[in-house]
DNA sequence: CGCGGCTTTGATGTTCATCAAGTAAAGTGG
DNA sequence: CCACTTTACTTGATGAACATCAAAGCCGCG
């Protein structure tokens, strides 16, 4: 990469140019530079909507959003969260034409595009850049399907306490966070109505494992709360 | 394809083919023709092993198996079922070093594999193979994906009318079928317990919508299968 | 200010798992 | 081949887990 001429674009910072930039030619490289779009949203703005037709690599720069689709009743089923640097629109992508699901922005969030076309292209020139994606695509699959199988053994508690952890620990690295979501979007995520997310984050409030003010939530009591993950 | 010698391999007849062949070297395909094994199980045996070492990249040439893992209190959940020519090795294998599931056969089966070092240095070299084998991939974890978050919002009638709709449309083509699996493994696939497959399947019975005689499945009403499908 | 969406709690009812008990089928060893 | 064990299947009764319904407080926003 030392070779590349980076002074055209910021891809030098990017973290997610290991998967791109180490295995391209200079004007593979360059291609990419000049064919990339970087776009704000703001928190609650919908970034692809579910159907529409897939005409660029989207992947997080910045941000927090989340990927889900439309359940029977208008009732949204959440998939799974993503942060800078898990892909976007990794689902169906190299597999049809069209979105299966919609993303939207939790948090103010920055993304960039590339054309899928040029990527696609540029995966069957360059084997490398297409294992590198494969692996990420593996990676991110994998563990939404393994989400599912856990979720769907556990009871309500242990959702929630799933849930807890999994911001704690996979999104925001302390025991300390403001939930981006609302009780309702908990909900939809892990499969179980509003009404019992509410009931049962109130109970850990009053067995104190958790502080709850508003959004904000302050894990108390980890290991209890490991314990309900696994066994509820 | 027509310039490789292929005497030396009945790998002309695979419909496997077009994913590895139509893009590669004479020397890249008799490579693959070389290394690969074919396998024998019989109904019932294990294919592969939860935990075990990625050594192989298998595809389903013939017959019928279940991708599964264990759960809490040493319940199996099913994950799906794959016919010829779906991957069987498919999750997990580009981006770990070990299997996160199981799989065994429910039909006789045979099974081709290829060294998985090999494809993988195939798919560096060859983006069009690497593609190939993405769109696929890409595919079945989306099909996977759908399949869990379609069930979980069915209720119980619901999901069993999808399993025999599955079977039917998906697998046997057919309004007649054998049930190639046991009532708990359906309980397994579909997140219930066994004593309520057997109750809804006896519902359905009792309605005229299905006939069954042990394993043996008759879909009599299959408007009606798919309206509880749609709305249970 | 008032409207709509989010949150909270309680009361009620339904869906579903669990427990129990029995029959049938299938494999096992003498 | 027959007793034996185990596994699959079936049905009913019971209770627990969970959804639904209802009502009220809260907060941000036009």
């Amino acid at each position: 990469m030392i070779a590349h001429n980076i002074s055209e674009c910021n891809c030098k910072e990017c973290a997610l140019r290991p998967l791109f930039f180490n295995h391209t030619t200079k004007e593979q490289y360059s291609n990419l530079c000049n064919s990339k779009t970087e776009k704000q949203y703001r928190s609650g703005e919908i970034i692809i909507n579910e159907g529409e037709e897939i005409k660029d690599f989207l992947y997080l720069k910045d941000g927090l959003v989340k990927l889900f689709r439309k359940g029977k009743d208008n009732n949204d089923q959440i998939i799974t969260f993503a942060c800078p640097f898990d892909f976007v629109s990794l689902l169906s992508i190299f597999s049809d034409t069209k979105f299966r699901y919609s993303v939207s922005a939790l948090h103010d969030s920055t993304v960039c595009m590339l054309d899928i076309e040029m990527v696609r292209s540029l995966c069957r020139k360059n084997g490398e850049v297409a294992m590198e994606i494969m692996e990420k695509m593996s990676n991110i699959s994998d563990e939404i399907i393994n989400q599912f199988l856990n979720i769907r053994q556990k009871h309500l508690r242990g959702r929630i306490a799933f849930v807890l952890l999994y911001f704690s620990e996979k999104i925001f690295k302390s025991n300390s966070f403001d939930l981006p979501v609302s009780r309702r979007e908990i909900a939809e995520y892990i499969g179980m109505t509003t009404e019992n997310v509410i009931r049962i984050l109130s109970e850990f409030r009053k067995d104190s494992i958790i502080g709850i003010s508003g959004k904000s939530i302050n894990i108390k009591d980890e290991k209890r709360l490991k314990v309900i993950c696994d066994l509820g």
